[in-house]
RNA sequence: GGCCUCAUCGUCUAAUGGUUAGGACAUUGCCCUUUCACGGCGAAAAUACGGGUUCGAUCCCCGUUGGGGCUACCA
């Protein structure tokens, strides 16, 4: 069989950081097995809409690199298109379709017409919670004749389609992560299923959709748990095979309430925009809540696809805890290097005006290595090269090593330039520039921080930066000269 | 309140009816080193609590506590 797994958010943002982690463990456990992964969008409440954010989910989950098979997608030119021969795959435009089996279910004796208004509702729900009872629907119009709610229905009163729920017994069902869970068939909602505007309810539609979708594996967040007995109930009336159930536990704040966005950043844009690579937030998210059993933490998508396992997802929540997030991303930029370590960094440095983009691509590469393991993310990358481009501004005082003295660098520096002077162009690269210098340093017998320490210094402006000879190829023979003059001058 | 669910270092987690309870991030010490970063080697740090079952429980059972979810004509 065919394995069919979906990612179904409602268009009401960004994307969220968990609804990464659902949708990941969804195309993962479709790819492992060769199936597809569905993008279906769930626009059943109007009143949420939010224009632009079917757009900006799908590129999240691009910039993911996680791949739509069918469904909702984006053309060449940002435009939503759709994809695949069981749609359409918007639920706003199915609801025809839900009318119908909506109809059937009327018709079988399983769901009924409730004209409750919202103000019965309302003083029921304070009633029980005065009293401490159970709250939910009391049933009130379950019983109403057939005949006699069709009359009303005609005569134009307003009103919702409920589902009937079994009055007693127990509904079991098995969940992939969390194993059996048990209900208490009485304490189940008659949820409504059609609103008096004519649209369902999630729980309608997310069933019909999963259905006529050939969804194998419904992957999804905890919060559905307890809706699960209402949605195995339909397929159960439909006479459908339901498919195999997976509830993730939630992602958390640090103080282990429900992660949000009060407490920090929550739309994968946030962190893409921070300069966080995709690999990196792929596999920290991966990890929250899975891990493979064995020692290995560097995982590519294509890693997670192949060794991904259901049985190994924990069913526990997880704290969103950045620094580890941090160490990922570390961990991707050390390992980029050459012409995909520009592609990746380029629109950064020239958002920054720093650089054109039209520079010699090797030494662009150049400069991006003097930096990329010592920031944590992209955002930090222009700060962290500025002084490359901008004659830095210093205290003279930092050109003293810590174990040396003003009047050493007075004597060293103008006999540093000196020697500098005669090195050739062609030998201008940070090997050789170190062989020679060192050899100098041991001829001259110089210690070596009292003659690269006020180099460095010179060349960068600052007590923490890349080493001498890096900085130095990088910014040529002139301009690390220059550089030696300007230093030279303060002292 | 009711229902469902979860519980190992600060965090993400591994493991087993008998282990010095393992790893990673973060913290910290040392080494490398001109500085920072990287890297290497260490340290500190956990089985929520109470009962059982058992020769023996972190692990199995029950309870307590705590967290989370649901309790909408939102998803």
């Amino acid at each position: 069989m065919m394995v069919r797994t979906r990612f179904a958010p409602s268009p009401t943002g960004f994307l969220h950081v968990g609804g990464l982690r659902t949708a990941l463990y969804a195309y993962l456990i479709a790819k492992q097995n060769g199936g597809k992964f569905l993008l279906r969008i769930e626009d059943t409440d109007r009143k949420r809409f939010v224009e632009g954010s079917i757009e900006s989910m799908i590129s999240s989950l691009k910039w993911a690199g996680i791949e739509i098979d069918e469904g909702v997608e984006l053309d060449s030119e940002g435009k939503i298109i759709q994809v695949g021969d069981k749609g359409p795959y918007v639920q706003s435009e199915r609801l025809d379709l839900y009318k119908k089996h909506a109809d059937q279910l009327l018709a079988e004796g399983n769901a009924y017409q409730c004209f409750c208004t919202a103000e019965r509702l309302e003083d029921l729900k304070n009633y029980q919670q005065a009293n401490k009872l159970p709250t939910g629907y009391d049933k009130f119009c379950r019983d109403i004749d057939p005949s006699e709610a069709q009359k009303r229905v005609e005569s134009g009163e307003s009103h919702v389609l409920r589902l009937k729920m079994p009055k007693e017994g127990e509904s079991t069902f098995t969940d992939l992560i969390r194993g059996d869970v048990t209900f208490k068939n009485e304490l189940i909602d008659d949820q409504v299923m059609i609103k008096t505007d004519g649209f369902p309810t999630y729980h309608f539609a997310v069933v019909i959709d999963d259905h006529f979708m050939e969804i194998t594996h419904v992957v999804r967040g905890d919060e559905w748990l307890s809706s699960t007995p209402k949605h195995l109930q339909l397929y159960k009336y439909f006479n459908w095979e339901a498919p195999q159930m997976a509830h993730l536990s939630l992602l958390l704040n640090a103080d282990k309430s429900k992660l949000s966005k009060r407490q920090g950043d929550v739309a994968v844009k946030d962190y893409s925009d921070k300069g966080y690579l995709p690999q990196a937030i792929v596999n920290f998210v991966a990890f929250l809540g899975w891990n493979p059993g064995t020692e290995k933490e560097i995982f590519s998508l294509e890693e997670l696809v192949k060794e991904f396992k259901i049985e190994k997802i924990i069913k526990s929540g997880a704290v969103f805890n950045l620094e580890k997030l941090d160490w990922y991303n570390q961990q991707y930029l050390k390992i980029l290097k050459g012409q995909d370590l520009v592609k990746v960094c380029l629109p950064w440095l020239i958002n920054a005006g720093l650089v054109t983009g039209k520079e010699d691509q090797d030494w662009l590469a150049a400069v991006i290595e003097l930096e990329k393991e010592r920031v944590k993310t992209l955002v930090e990358l222009p700060e962290a090269l500025k002084f490359l481009f901008v004659l830095p501004e210093y205290d003279a005082q930092i050109l003293v090593w810590k174990k040396g003295s003003m009047d050493e660098v007075k004597k060293i520096l103008p006999l540093l330039v000196e020697f500098l002077n005669t090195i050739s162009a062609q030998d201008w690269n940070k090997e050789k520039l170190q062989s020679l210098v060192g050899e100098w340093i041991v001829k001259n017998e110089f210690s070596n921080g009292s003659v690269l320490w006020p180099l460095r210094v010179s060349l960068s402006g600052q007590q923490n930066s890349p080493g001498p000879f890096e900085i130095a190829e990088v910014l040529g023979k002139d301009k690390t000269l220059e550089r030696l003059g300007e230093a030279s001058k303060k002292i």
